[in-house]
DNA sequence: TGTGCATATTTAGCAAAACGCATATGATCC
DNA sequence: GGATCATATGCGTTTTGCTAAATATGCACA
């Protein structure tokens, strides 16, 4: 009934995705879970700073993890956070390529299950 | 082709938006221009704090202003950011009552054109 | 079972920036 | 001169951005 309460509501949530690191985050999630370790090689950031951030967005209902052995799998869980996205970024293109070639076993770099690396440097 | 860069640039945007005051500026300003007296009595704030905040908007490229004699009007520019508020407040529905009755000639109290001031007490 | 290693979270801390607000001054138009 | 609005400055408080250290937690393997 107050709409400027509203407002503030609105404009916390604004205020998660008005910070790069967040807003990389989501973007990378929009597309599919990742776990952490892989969050870390695609930021470049050490890996407590991730944690925080994805704390945040946890906190706020945002995003949700889910634990799978010694990784940590985070996803996007807020429809209207996921609109605001689409609004903002475009939409994710159906053959777009994710960050990650496949999902069960983290790739990145530090995770490095071997599996494709010399596929990468060769073709 | 950098496309952290370009979230830097999103992430600005979003945290235009961030903003309760500025949110709130640009809810108003979605419906109709609006003059920076009616802003001031629309917002509550005093008039230098509304004057920073559309500064702000106005060097982020998202308003512009128009002067008409002794009124200044700010109006939405950024479609995009026009989008964004779509997106997260639902769109504006054309029967829904705007701030100001009248454009013209600002009608705010403190500008105060008494034209309707007594049909609102007794109606 | 115990020890070690890796992933991830939590806590603490700090410098820098942003915020909220007041006040004073200036510009412009009537 | 009077009103509207912009700009500038200052100040106390809060938040942010980030680092570093400590603390779980799960897996492997002897």
């Amino acid at each position: 009934m107050t709409p400027s309460s509203d407002l503030n509501d609105y404009a916390e949530r604004f205020k998660l995705l008005g910070h790069p690191v967040r807003l990389q985050i989501l973007d990378a999630l929009r597309r599919t879970p990742e776990c952490v370790c892989h969050l870390e090689a695609l930021l470049g950031k050490p890996q407590p700073y991730i944690s925080q951030q994805l704390r945040v967005l946890r906190e706020a209902g945002v995003v949700a993890d889910s634990k799978d052995g010694l990784n940590v799998y985070y996803h996007l869980i807020d429809p209207q956070v996921a609109a605001l996205l689409n609004a903002a970024l475009g939409p994710v293109l159906p053959g777009e390529r994710s960050h990650r070639q496949a999902l069960p076993n983290c790739v990145c770099p530090k995770c490095a299950a071997p599996a494709r690396q010399m596929i990468t440097l060769q073709a």
